[in-house]
DNA sequence: CGTACGTTTGATCTTTCTCAATAATGGTGG
DNA sequence: CCACCATTATTGAGAAAGATCAAACGTACG
């Protein structure tokens, strides 16, 4: 089967599926749900901080970003969107967002109707506990967003981010072995770190001396995977993965197609 | 009806009633969960980063926080809890705690049983729809302290953190109007703000010279609300909480008691 | 080929940390 | 009730991580 016919919510579903076994119709619900595909460039939005929204959307390809403004006019990002991801379930159950979210990469979106996902998670508990378990699994990693930046300093913060974004990436079964295209300017990299973008590429200048990272570009290897993780005071732990094994082996999982 | 006699569940039901209306039924099902109340001393630990439980807890009476340490042992503190939270709604979904949850001051907690809370959840949509929708409304709370942490000032984060918390507890129906009793010594306002303990000292002390707060040991008062939400980069808007008006007015609230 | 954006570099300045000591405060046993 | 102890709060002096300011350098792309 062609890899250009794959339905678009598939890495969602699989992301689901890792949570919570759905039985056969209750992926079918999720599949059949009415829905628009849209295709964005970088930097448009996908939520807008105070407003309501009528649908939901899941990042089909490409990357997006959580943000904050301060009052001041400084900006937090506060997690990344890989491909899979959803990224507005606040705005299936809270009234106006809390936050925006915003293209990173150019992309590809799939929009669901709020009312839509709000009766299928009323018609089926399964779907309800795979969401709330998604968003709890979420929730673990703003927690370790607020130890990165509160408690560790630059290095490690940036060792950690760069940790994070490899590992889910590569249990989504996106991107390589041998390293990773970071989809960020050094600028967003601060944003996320709490740092300034100046001290971030000084930060980074040091991981490569250090033998720590290889960088080409936005393309970034890690020749020292375990001290890497080290630097960054990383375990995956709270990301509430599915263990190692069973990243690599689609045994058992959904056929979606 | 005397005080005493008041359902330990009754701030927790409330809080789910602000997100979402139950029916009778919904909420007979809560308040008949079976159920353990424990007198905790202060210190004590909840939950335990890595650990596996039987049970959730709701805290009744007292005051908790949530805390994960780093590699090299510094303390970051993720959140507050104030009577009427749902201490681990992690461990009724997820596998393992990614962080601990100890007592800040002694209090008294309700353990329902997780096995019981998930059948709760499966069996009723409204009530899955509700918790959904408070873990939703904690990760705003999250991000906030993300925003906090990682791009406010040591005064703004201080602030900040005093307003969330008495407007919170305002919410809740606690405390009172001309201040309240900060249940945390420095040291633990410095693992919540990322600074250290010396530095919340000065800014403390700074706050209350500029009239933005009085303090008489623990106790803080605030001469110049406006003023210190201000200071602080605070607005209401993440806490997800029911317009203001609705807070005093007990109308259309279920009666617990 | 020039413009715009991102990266890199240097010099200087600030906030916050660290270390260290002293003073309150609350609780305890006698 | 008092003396003592353990926390917690306060203060000072010096150090350091990271911010700020400013400029030069690359690279992509129209």
């Amino acid at each position: 089967m062609p890899f250009t016919k794959t339905h678009p919510l598939k890495l969602f579903l699989r992301e689901i599926s890792y949570h919570r076994t759905l039985d056969e119709p209750d992926r079918e619900a999720i599949l059949n749900l009415p829905m628009r595909v849209r295709k964005l460039d970088a930097g448009s939005y996908l939520v807008r901080e105070g407003s309501a929204f009528e649908h939901c959307s899941v990042l089909v390809d490409g990357f997006a970003f959580r943000q904050k403004l301060t009052g001041d006019g400084s900006r937090q990002i506060l997690a990344l969107c890989i491909p899979g991801d959803a990224v507005d379930l606040q705005n299936m159950f809270l009234d106006n967002s809390d936050h925006s979210v915003q293209m990173l990469t150019s992309g590809t979106i799939v929009d669901l109707r709020k009312q839509d996902l709000q009766e299928l998670v009323l018609a089926r508990p399964a779907v309800a506990a795979a969401v709330i378990q998604i968003t709890l699994a979420e929730a673990s990693i703003l927690r370790e967003w607020v130890v990165n930046v509160g408690r560790r300093d630059a290095r490690e913060r940036i060792a950690h981010v760069l940790c994070e974004f490899a590992v889910r990436l590569e249990a989504r079964g996106i991107g390589g072995d041998d390293g990773f295209e970071l989809p960020m300017t050094q600028e967003q990299l601060a944003d996320t770190t709490g740092l300034t973008p100046v001290h971030v590429n000084r930060v980074l200048k040091a991981l490569e001396a250090d033998g720590l990272i290889n960088r080409k570009r936005r393309h970034i290897h890690f020749p020292n995977w375990r001290a890497l993780q080290q630097a960054g005071d990383f375990s995956r732990q709270y990301l509430h993965l599915p263990p190692e094994d069973v990243l690599h082996d689609q045994h058992g999982l959904p056929a979606v197609s």
